[in-house]
DNA sequence: GCACCAGTACTACCATACAAGTACGCTAGT
DNA sequence: ACTAGCGTACTTGTATGGTAGTACTGGTGC
């Protein structure tokens, strides 16, 4: 539920290779600016090029991939200005749902989303980073859900990726899921007893602290980021 | 300026193919609900299927397109939850740079916004409905840009382009476009006397002005709404 | 008259072949 | 040693043929 576009019920190879390619430049498995052939991609797909140039195609409307025609495609480097843009918008669209949400969130849901907090509990102790930022997506998504915005996740989403593979590559100190579950529970505190603007102010701040892991990530993989206009060159997949 | 995917410098009959597209999806000379063969479209704009076919898939993505495989490929019927959607995703970007733009402004940023409301005005004398929608464009644009957030209105187009067919269905009575520029000058007037809160207010209810629009044409033209969960049929390209 | 069933025509999906264009590397000339 | 220029190998763009699957239609049995 919640994705309108899903106007198919029968799973097409191009879904398959959609999904995977995502799933590759999100983890990093692709590093940012490196080239993505369509015949390479096909092959190891084992499907044919067609399914893989109209996924890339896709992806490149979310702007994760760029196509220079006749040249190559590309991974999108990190650009600190589209990360500040996914930034903007992913806070407007979450704060937005959450004033909303206040007025109308009753204890089921309130069950709902400390369930989710729970499950983090438990992913932080066995320091599990892969569960607890699934469980993250789960709870930021959970409460657009409920505030009845499940559709406006979609762009949340993407902007999301942005962000997430900057931080996805920092290096997980000790206590950073501890303080990141911290400040979830006080959003759903906040949001419990009713305090919009607290709730609010609470959620801004949590969703601020990426600007700290993506400055992380810039100190130790710069190539990662796109410092100049100039556009990666063809051999720089090469590893 | 200001698209980012826009990585390429030549351009490609894809590129006609999809701007021609969402052209006439856009201004209606496609109905909602028909369907549009790839077949059919290639030979109308004399290329082959292929680049249509990828154009679709892209048009898909931003949700203007419904793609059903083996069965057909339908212009999105407007669907009242996705328009509530894109009301909700334009209102939180737009209020939000609006907020910021009121501590930024300056007076040559006033002035280039004024011209603006000037040519809207000879446009609402000469009743040039397309023109006048065109500066309703360019003054919502130019207001997220000079806030610093014109990556952000890719989003906010996509949202509009689900309002905007509605808009430009519905039969524009007389003092319409008179009563729009009342509400555009509003809104300037207040984000130069610094009212930040007002300036909001009178944003935000100048959006949801859309509302009585897509009332007004789904009265007259309820074909074109998405009213059940069923799926267009094969045959409904047959004006 | 109505329901069911099979045939046909249409759809998008995928694979493949060819075309247009770019970048890189080698070679020849300076 | 260095630079200019050309050729090759690579890229994506486009065109087209065949395939799997669905919807519509006409006939048949009830």
């Amino acid at each position: 539920m919640g994705d309108r576009s899903k106007a198919r019920t029968t799973t097409t190879s191009r879904d398959v290779v959609i999904a995977e390619l995502r799933q590759r430049i999100l983890d990093l498995s692709i590093k940012p600016g490196s080239s993505v052939s369509e015949n390479e991609l096909a092959n190891q797909l084992g499907v044919s090029r067609t399914p893989v140039r109209e996924s890339l195609i896709l992806l490149a409307g979310e702007g994760l991939i760029e196509i220079y025609p006749q040249v190559g495609t590309f991974v999108s480097r990190i650009d600190p200005a589209a990360v500040a843009d996914a930034q903007f918008i992913r806070e407007a669209l979450e704060t937005a749902s959450l004033r909303e949400l206040v007025a109308t969130i009753d204890d089921g849901q309130i069950g709902t989303l400390r369930d989710i907090l729970d499950q983090q509990q438990l992913a932080v102790r066995s320091q599990d980073v892969d569960r607890f930022f699934e469980l993250d997506e789960q709870l930021h998504r959970t409460m657009m859900d409920l505030a009845g915005h499940d559709s406006a996740w979609t762009v949340v989403r993407s902007a999301r990726a942005h962000l997430e593979r900057a931080r996805r590559a920092s290096l997980p100190v000790a206590d950073t899921l501890g303080r990141m579950l911290q400040q979830h529970t006080t959003i759903v505190d906040r949001l419990s007893s009713g305090s919009t603007d607290e709730a609010e102010k609470a959620l801004r701040s949590h969703l601020r602290e990426v600007f700290h892991d993506i400055n992380e990530v810039k100190a130790q993989s710069p190539e990662y980021f796109a410092n100049g206009r100039s556009r990666p060159t063809r051999r720089a997949h090469l590893s």
